[in-house]
DNA sequence: CGACCCCTTGACATGCATCAAAGGGAGTGG
DNA sequence: CCACTCCCTTTGATGCATGTCAAGGGGTCG
């Protein structure tokens, strides 16, 4: 979330409806990278690979296509914390300086468009639309980072990650009762929520007890009960288990 | 930091020198805001008062003149989390959406300047400076909030505390050796940093004992060396005491 | 079938929270 | 000017949530 622009579905959705793509539609940020289409690659990136490390000129917008990334930073000494997850339809690299302040990594296979930045921000063209697009769109990735501020700052183990499981669902559209597919591993959710993956772990056989979630299998979840899940990141509820 | 511009230092500076109030300075923050003095109010806050509430409607951009702003959110249980603190020269209110995403309380007596944000926001006039300014400061902004993420995330309390330190006094360009206002309480420190006072109080007693600050009183720190905080900060030294 | 990797569980350690009480410092009233 | 009071800070004693260390367990891929 840090730096990096969060479509909404709506517009995610708009963007690949053939008649939106007008002079109005290119106002807007998805229509901006749809007319950048010929200056754009399409790239595949593997499990675990590099797209880009802290530090490293921004000189590229990415869109995710496919796949799941994460955006990391490192301590000296070894520890690494993951501002956030990109999903499918969300950009990064656009809200940066000219460096990139995070790592970006592969946690599945990934496809994603690339566009170069300079031609994104030659602002000439850029009509009001596009500007309150942006704008907009900042203010929800803030609001998305303060949020998660917010929740390492206040909140114990169990109530952060039913805030990860809720926001999870919420950015896949998954429902109550439909499986939620995780694709990151347990480290890379420790690492997310200032955890570590033992305590992951014993949160969730924890949340499985209480019969908020069930578990398939590693990468699925399922919410039995979000009205539940979402006291007890609130920290309305707490677990008696 | 979150849904919040901190000016720097430069053009805080720039923005009190009146040759700058041409045409050209209209098309930053700064020189936006002295375009709309007429629309202004000057008010003034006494310690502990509210500015606005977590939801209330953010009409209104505010430029901190004097004082200390806390940026806070609750949880239903009443434990509190301190977002940013605004320093002279900060402004707030700019980049939420319509409601405002946290409450705003003095700190110490403040006073501010209050401008309507409908006519900020009137972008017709906007030139490409200003829009290039906005997104600098909302990038900015990004960038401390991520680094505080990674801060909450990552380090124990006398990490965090050793940050705390640094950055105020980067933002009130305090040098080593010079007394440091903290014009917040222990408190205030503990709940922004996600601690208890004690644990806070503990922190300062410790960096004390190791020679790395002096505390000449509550509210004033010395940094006797803040390479070694800076190291602590970091992850790199560890405190033998 | 075996090896590897990641997840899970258990036992133990510890950093920080909690609970409790004493110690300033600033403002107020005598 | 001093004494009182209130609020905040500091320190101490204790407990708990989470980290650390260690040992299986289960799925996947060769």
């Amino acid at each position: 979330m840090p730096m990096t622009l969060r479509l909404s579905r709506n517009e995610t959705d708009a963007a690949e409806i053939p008649a939106a793509c007008d002079a109005a539609a290119a106002q807007t940020i998805n229509g901006r990278l749809r007319a950048l289409r010929d200056f754009s690659s399409r790239e595949r990136f593997a499990r675990n690979e590099t797209l880009f490390n802290e530090g490293q000129r921004a000189d590229r917008i990415f869109k995710i296509i496919s796949g799941t990334v994460r955006l990391c930073r490192h301590t000296p000494d070894g520890r690494r914390h993951i501002a956030d997850f990109m999903l499918p339809g969300d950009i990064v690299g656009f809200a940066e300086f000219d460096t990139h302040p995070f790592t970006a990594e592969a946690v599945t296979d990934l496809t994603l468009s690339a566009y170069p930045r300079a031609r994104f921000e030659q602002w000439d063209s850029a009509g009001p639309e596009l500007r309150a697009g942006l704008l907009s769109h900042l203010a929800s990735t803030m609001l998305a980072t303060q949020q998660q501020l917010f929740v390492l700052g206040c909140r114990n183990a169990k109530e952060r990650f039913a805030s990860f499981l809720l926001r999870m669902a919420d950015r896949t559209d998954t429902p109550q009762g439909e499986r939620l597919d995780l694709p990151m591993g347990r480290q890379d959710i420790a690492d997310h929520l200032g955890l570590t993956i033992e305590t992951v772990c014993r949160v969730i056989t924890s949340l499985r007890g209480a019969g908020l979630i069930t578990a398939p299998n590693t990468h699925q979840l399922i919410l039995n009960d979000v009205a539940g899940l979402r006291a007890l990141a609130e920290g309305i509820a707490t677990l008696a288990a």
